[in-house]
DNA sequence: TGCATTTAGTTTAGCATTAAACTATATTGG
DNA sequence: CCAATATAGTTTAATGCTAAACTAAATGCA
């Protein structure tokens, strides 16, 4: 009873501090990583060349916003740049005019394995201090939350 | 030797996943915050109420900044808005006359009040899907990494 | 003491992002 | 078949953030 009313209060405390927990490393390691970037990337632009770097196929930039969990006018301005420094191919679809569809091209590949590089610098003391295992022991809670909060946004 | 060289690559694609999850795990829940919030606040706003409302001493601009990692000049923007919404006490500092000191009001703890309801009301649902013991169980290995790159920022 | 440096806070310019309005094309249903 | 609606992408206005320049006050040291 007493414990019942005690109890709600801190409850919502640990979930708050879940969320800011997660915003000062989000915030931290961004601002970092952003700094590392060559060929002026930002990590959004960075983010659409390690998606295709992986080896996915060509998508539109509606899958990519989505992708990436941004709005559709945020996703026009990061492939506009990208476009622009030659990194990425935008062709429109075969069938459908309204749309597109967006590639790396040899340029992108080479630009993001020189980020690549240059972040595993950047982020050298950090896989010091944290191993691979460590790091890979946080991901499936992680991915869980994120699926989540993915599939039942409102 | 090849499991040498296979390992690299990939070993920076473990750190790269575990910034790419917790970008998006911000964007959601900041997203899905930031739309409960009453009284036009923002989760930035938010966040300085909590401070206070967890019964924190008055604390300058500068500190405030440093303890959520923005800028100076953020800070002074968030502190504006919430002393126009009189949320907020800014006096100056009684010795040092660059200085000042930021302390919650009465109507800020309302405020506070309103939001934390609101709060958990949007988020009813993520709490139904993690317990207080799931979450609390990811707390120290989060808190781990925000402190390291808090102190190793560069 | 007094000049150089540091510190607290504000302001400015630039940028990425969002929500919403808008254009053009595609789909659906009567 | 055509009108209503939905979808892909762009544009616009507003916002919050950063970095850096700037002001004013404090500190340090010769």
């Amino acid at each position: 009873m007493s414990n019942n009313e005690n109890k709600h209060q801190p409850d919502g405390a640990v979930y708050f501090r879940l969320f800011t927990e997660i915003g000062i490393i989000n915030q931290l390691s961004s601002n970092r990583a952003e700094r590392a970037m060559p060929h002026g990337l930002t990590m959004s632009q960075f983010s659409v060349l390690n998606h295709f770097s992986r080896g996915l196929p060509p998508k539109s930039p509606l899958d990519l916003a989505n992708a990436f969990q941004v709005t559709k006018g945020a996703m026009t301005n990061t492939l506009k740049q990208l476009e622009g420094k030659g990194f990425v191919d935008i062709v429109p679809h075969e069938t459908d005019k309204r749309s597109k569809i967006v590639s790396i091209s040899q340029k992108g590949r080479a630009a993001h394995k020189d980020a690549q590089i240059e972040l595993a610098q950047q982020f050298e003391d950090f896989s010091e201090a944290f191993s691979v295992e460590e790091i890979a022991a946080q991901l499936p809670a992680l991915e869980k939350l994120r699926i989540w909060l993915d599939e039942n946004r409102k």
